[in-house]
DNA sequence: ATAATGATTCGCT
DNA sequence: GCGAATCATTATG
């Protein structure tokens, strides 16, 4: 099943990325299928969020994706090397998203091992959001997708239960720099799941 | 621990 | 327009 315009277009991005826990990120580009379960995501939601790209609604031609309507894929260039995959969520005219930062590889491993330069599986194939980027193929190029028509890029729905309990909030990683925000509890994992990213030690 | 790496943004002119 | 600083990270020693 996939997930439809109900499901992204909420105004809650927090809890959209909850939900997101659990469902199934595919791929499939020239009949190439790659897929996972998403166990991290992290929210980010302008205008109060200074963490968000387009904090104040700050409008740039780079931050002008995370205005459309939920179910679009937002991604971009960090560090001037990985590839960040956000879904867009919210109503038109809201800027914000939910950055996916591990996932649990379910399909086409092969393939993630290939693009990955890896020959065994481990954490390290898709446990960071730069790493599952590329494992499943993803580059800014296709910033502005539509997850509900695009047949190369989109979200199933979760194929088990999910309860509040299997969730873990904790504050996002990498976002020091944002002041009072950078201690909100917007990132989320599932608990006692081995794919989830590691923290990077403190400084 | 730290180097690698480039698009984006901002503050000028 | 132009140049410099910034950055939602990863791999390697």
């Amino acid at each position: 099943m996939r997930l439809t315009t109900s499901f992204f277009r909420r105004s809650d991005t927090v809890q959209v990325a909850k939900e997101l826990l659990g469902t199934v990120l595919v791929t499939e580009f020239e009949g190439d299928r790659t897929a996972g379960i998403i166990v991290e995501t992290e929210a980010y939601r302008a205008p109060e969020d200074k963490a968000c790209h387009a904090y104040n609604n700050r409008r740039t031609a780079r931050t002008e994706t995370m205005f459309q309507a939920g179910g679009v894929a937002y991604i971009y260039l960090c560090y001037g090397i990985h590839h960040l995959f956000n879904v867009v969520t919210g109503p038109e005219e809201e800027a914000q998203a939910v950055l996916i930062r591990a996932i649990e590889p379910l399909e086409g491993i092969n393939t993630m091992l290939a693009r990955r330069g890896m020959t065994n599986v481990k954490p390290q194939l898709s446990a960071g959001p730069g790493v599952l980027s590329k494992a499943l193929g993803l580059d800014r190029h296709y910033d502005g997708t539509s997850l509900l028509e695009s047949q190369q890029i989109w979200l199933e729905a979760r194929r088990e239960e999910i309860t509040a309990d299997d969730i873990v909030a904790s504050p996002r990683i990498g976002v020091d720099y944002a002041e009072e925000c950078a201690a909100w509890p917007w990132r989320f994992h599932l608990r006692d799941n081995n794919w989830v990213s590691k923290r990077p030690k403190k400084k």
